[in-house]
RNA sequence: GGGGUCGUAGCUCAGUCGGUUAGAGUGCCAGCCUGUCACGCUGGAAGUCGCGGGUUCGAGUCCCGUCGGCCCCGCCA
């Protein structure tokens, strides 16, 4: 069965001509003698119309049983309408019945199929995905994705890259996120994960002579979810020899002119570029919204002799502390009223700041909750110091650099928000450099790598390794769009002495780094080609260029928050044949395996397996599990709801 | 692990101080309708107020627990 043309395809120039469609009944409008259907394909939506006092009776009768998303196989003519439809690409035409067939039923959708102003909850929408991602946006959005990845292997095939698969089953290995792990049904006992990112084969790769790899590849991480973050996500890998971070940065920035003219958006190389120091200084944050310019102004000084002890002390702790300031000028933000300054101290709080002193010029004039410790004057010094008079707001915050940042940058993304300083046209990206190579871990007592563990210092920090490991920076860096990092990547360490070195200082012992890398300082020492790379979340850069506020909304299947599918209820229990092939479950115990409508158990008899499965029915409500003991004639012990493991034993 | 927020008709939501028969829009079903395109008009059906327990003469509403969606902190080399 072929169609003749595409729904969206058809214009005047097709008038006269019979065709052949095939497609969904978007909407049916039966007006009596007169029937409107609009059919919609891949490509398009047509307007179908027949008139009823004229047609068949058999043609009458199918065309009256039609719904919303029957499928459609339609013979007609192309006519020029009566009453053309501006709105409608194809609406200067539409196409008169001859034949229609309904190739499948429908029932009535769960969740309108048409993007309208109140869409479904997602709830729903994850549930019958397959019927969400009808709808024009979600369409939209995988067709942009699909462009923008044909554009990327386009943009590395053009600059003499090869495309490499690593394997899916993998090692885990200790650092970084937490894995997904694979039960080995060969090697009971033992597990493959599944890779956190295919690092450490790149860069093997780079080992055997590739020079230059790129991957579009999935990446899967055990953690909790945000909405720029899914347990499995796609990352465009990439791994270069003898290059250094500049080479790697113009291969991106021109990537990324690439794909932003896609969208309609003009980008100028060389992308700018800002060290992680600046970054936080300045912004307070990795990874700073460079859409507005407002900058967080170090003010401590103003404070040497404030009655204000606590910038006071600031002033005079010689660098420890710091009282630092973040201005926004104008009226709106001057003219904050008493009920919105609550609201960012109540932020301001939550991130850990003790209260939120402000300094504001509205209509009435200065108003400040530092009115007592500061004179007018003072106040339009410290104004004039962050670039602005007349009516404006001055945030503050005391404290440790790390505080400060923390409390004046979230302030700053929410403000720029709340005042309408962003312009969502607009694409912001920058390169953020020098990020340190550790971070102190409070929780393991132990330093870590901030970039991963191959990461090659800074060549002018090397001295500083093991003295001051927090004052050593690194050779990577981040790409930031927006205020999201839609990448990172670093100039590796070549040599297998230096990679020992820096385990060592990470706290992973020669024996411990042997089992889990060996292969890796192995291959290190056979003549490994300095090489560095980057990894771009493809999920992050397709939302952004969407427009979407989450990565859910580029992705086909996404999951939800609690890392579940709705749509296939995974994750799922297994047969406990399955468990036990794979060395999961000890032999000399019953486990059964009770949740809402079933138990099952390979010792039970059927009549054991009917009773005891009633018997839980009526103890379990159908939404969680059950946890029940009872003795060998299925008479019911104890019975409660439990939360986790599903699994029950007994001897 | 923690915090916030939501859960009422197929869908999106309203529901006052705890009070009689739980509403609206939309969708659905039926009838009418010759230029609709979010068709219109008339009528109709449609509810485990997420689930469980408690307080009360009485619970959609108050309390406790629990499940689920979303957002955030921790976490995410």
């Amino acid at each position: 069965m072929q169609r003749s043309h595409r729904n969206g395809d058809l214009s005047r120039v097709h008038v006269g001509e019979t065709v052949h469609l095939l497609g969904w009944a978007r909407r049916v409008r039966n007006l009596g003698s007169l029937i409107f259907i609009d059919l919609r394909d891949r490509w398009g939506l047509v307007q179908l119309t027949a008139d009823t006092t004229t047609i068949s009776p058999e043609l009458l009768h199918t065309l009256k049983s039609v719904r919303s998303e029957f499928v459609l196989s339609v013979q007609g003519t192309v006519e020029l309408r009566k009453s053309p439809n501006q709105e409608m690409p194809t609406g200067d035409i539409e196409v008169r019945i001859l034949d229609l067939k309904i190739l499948n039923s429908s029932l009535t959708p769960p969740i309108p199929v048409e993007d309208g102003e109140e869409p479904a909850g997602e709830e729903l929408r994850l549930r019958y995905r397959y019927l969400d991602l009808r709808k024009n946006s979600l369409q939209k959005n995988l067709w942009l994705r699909s462009e923008m990845t044909h554009l990327i292997r386009d943009h590395f095939r053009q600059n003499d890259f090869i495309e490499v698969e690593t394997p899916i089953l993998t090692k885990s290995t200790p650092e970084g996120a937490r894995d997904y792990l694979v039960p080995s049904r060969v090697h009971a006992g033992e597990f493959f994960a599944l890779p956190q990112s295919p690092q450490l084969f790149k860069q093997l790769l780079q080992v055997s002579g590739f020079e230059r790899y790129f991957q579009i590849c999935r990446c899967f991480r055990d953690e909790d979810l945000r909405a720029d973050r899914q347990p499995e996500f796609t990352q465009v890998d990439v791994e270069m020899s003898f290059i250094n971070q500049d080479d790697i940065q113009d291969l991106i920035s021109r990537l990324m002119v690439r794909l932003s003219s896609m969208v309609g958006r003009t980008i100028h190389t060389p992308i700018p570029q800002i060290t992680y120091r600046d970054a936080m200084e300045f912004y307070g944050s990795d990874k700073p919204d460079l859409r507005f310019e407002n900058r967080i102004f170090d003010v401590t000084h103003f404070f040497a002799h404030s009655e204000f002890k606590l910038f006071r002390n600031a002033a005079e702790s010689q660098g420890q502390r710091r009282v630092r300031a973040l201005g926004f000028s104008g009226p709106v933000a001057g003219n904050l009223s008493r009920k919105q300054l609550d609201r960012l101290e109540e932020q301001a709080k939550h991130l850990g700041a003790g209260g939120l002193p402000y300094i504001k010029w509205g209509k009435e004039g200065l108003s400040s909750s530092l009115k007592k410790f500061i004179s007018e004057e003072e106040a339009g010094e410290i104004a004039k110091a962050l670039g602005f008079s007349g009516e404006g707001l001055i945030l503050l915050a005391v404290g440790t650099d790390t505080q400060t940042s923390r409390v004046l940058g979230e302030l700053r993304n929410l403000c720029g928000q709340q005042f309408e300083l962003i312009d969502p046209s607009v694409f912001a990206f920058v390169w953020v450099t020098e990020f340190p190579m550790f971070e102190w871990n409070e929780e393991s007592h132990r330093w870590v790598a901030v970039h991963h563990p191959f990461t090659s210092p800074h060549p002018d920090d090397l001295e500083l390794l093991e003295d001051r490991p927090s004052a050593c920076r690194a050779l990577a860096y981040d790409l930031v769009l927006n205020g999201f990092e839609i990448g990172g990547g670093s100039i590796r360490i070549h040599s297998s002495e230096l990679q020992s070195r820096i385990f060592r200082l990470l706290g992973i012992s020669a024996a411990e780094a042997q089992e889990k890398f060996g292969f890796l300082l192995e291959a290190l020492s056979y003549g490994a080609p300095p090489m560095g790379g980057i990894a771009l979340g493809l999920d992050r850069m397709a939302m952004l260029f969407a427009g979407e506020a989450s990565i859910r909304e580029v992705i086909a299947f996404p999951k939800t928050a609690q890392a579940r599918c709705l749509m296939t209820s995974a994750p799922s229990f297994v047969d406990l044949r399955q468990l036990t092939d794979l060395g999961l479950l000890k032999e000399n115990k019953q486990t059964y395996r009770v949740g809402a409508v079933f138990f099952e158990s390979e010792a039970s008899s059927p009549a054991l397996r009917r009773a005891l499965g009633k018997r839980i029915q009526e103890m379990t409500s159908t939404q969680t599990q059950g946890l029940i003991s009872f003795d060998s004639k299925g008479q019911v012990i104890d019975a409660r709801t439990i939360q986790e493991g599903p699994f029950f034993e007994f001897e």
